[in-house]
DNA sequence: CCGTGTGTTGAC
DNA sequence: TCAACACACGGG
């Protein structure tokens, strides 16, 4: 349940002020003067019921913070709770600006291409399920300053970052890796050969913790820790690991298949693989009470359905991949 | 246990 | 497309 501890939306938009475009209507003329029981919580004074909020894609929480939805094809897509209806607020207008660009906006001052070229640029590199993902893990802030400063470095020492919008249909093969028993075990950590990593996940002398983004064949994104380890003179993924592992039923002998959009941007994807050949481990799980075998592929399609990320044309890649399963 | 965010419905 | 409402579900 993510709660994640006192930092909201990854904080307020610096710039951008709420007043805004709030004027709902088409008047103009009468304000929407709040009024709104004060100051903070949706909940309203007396019992029940719900304030609603003056902000487009924001809604009450029962505990009195807000969440922030937008809609695509007819489907909700959640983007988290907040403590702050202006968090919420802002972090409506972040995926809008993805999902429908500019006009998209509707709570305060769209970005300038001008001013805000780099966080435009920042959100336009990144699929629509990554910027839901950092929303609703609340770390939208502290990805797009990373960013930022890993703009600056690079075009200090050679080229501007490439700026692109991502194609997305050819991948090159980077890396495969064979899971070791410790790298599904408890240690929630996968060991990368020193050969690809230095190749392909080059880390900076000051990169203590590096963050490594990558989608899977349904769209879903992983984000993992990776850094060095100099007690055992390795490049290892951690944080986020061992969920992947325990998702993708990742046995000893599995195979993970790291790849990279052809365009040389900064897409990676990986992939699990079983032994042998092409799918991951088939699993049992228990269905009223009956035991039932399925691919992890169809539980993801179901899990995929049932969450509403549907987002980004993970259609086709459900169609892909039930054609792939027949 | 408790908050999230999904299921669902009915307006716009 | 959107928000209101109720509460099942799942993380801690």
């Amino acid at each position: 349940m993510e709660m994640s501890s006192v930092e909201d939306a990854g904080g307020e938009p610096s710039g951008r002020r709420p007043e805004g475009l709030m004027r709902v209507g088409s008047g103009a003329s009468d304000v929407i003067d709040p009024e709104v029981g004060g100051s903070g919580g949706a909940e309203a004074e007396s019992g029940r019921k719900l304030l609603s909020s003056r902000y487009k894609g924001v809604v009450p929480q029962p505990n009195g913070r807000w969440g922030a939805q937008i809609y695509e094809k007819h489907r909700r897509v959640w983007l988290g709770t907040f403590d702050d209806e202006a968090s919420a607020a802002w972090a409506y207008d972040v995926a809008a600006q993805r999902f429908r660009g500019r006009d998209g906006v509707a709570n305060f001052e769209p970005l300038e291409e001008e001013a805000d070229e780099a966080e435009l640029a920042f959100i336009r590199a990144r699929s629509k399920a990554e910027v839901v993902d950092m929303l609703r893990k609340h770390t939208y802030r502290d990805e797009l300053r990373q960013s930022k400063q890993a703009a600056s470095t690079a075009a200090a020492s050679k080229r501007p970052a490439a700026t692109a919008a991502p194609p997305e249909k050819e991948r090159q093969h980077l890396f495969d890796k064979a899971a070791t028993p410790s790298d599904v075990g408890k240690l929630n950590r996968l060991v990368i050969p020193k050969q690809h990593a230095e190749k392909y996940f080059p880390l900076g002398e000051d990169d203590a913790g590096a963050l490594l983004s990558f989608e899977d064949g349904d769209g879903k994104l992983w984000r993992f820790r990776y850094s060095y380890w100099n007690s055992s003179q390795s490049y290892v993924l951690t944080r986020g690991w061992s969920q992947f592992v325990k998702e993708k039923a990742l046995a000893a002998g599995d195979v993970v298949s790291f790849h990279r959009s052809a365009s040389e941007e900064k897409r990676l994807f990986i992939e699990a693989k079983a032994r042998g050949g092409a799918p991951p481990a088939a699993r049992r799980f228990r269905l009223f009470g009956v035991d039932i075998v399925g691919s992890s592929i169809n539980g993801e399609i179901e899990n995929n359905k049932r969450k509403s990320d549907d987002y980004d044309g993970v259609e086709k890649i459900k169609q892909q991949r039930q054609a792939a399963f027949d």
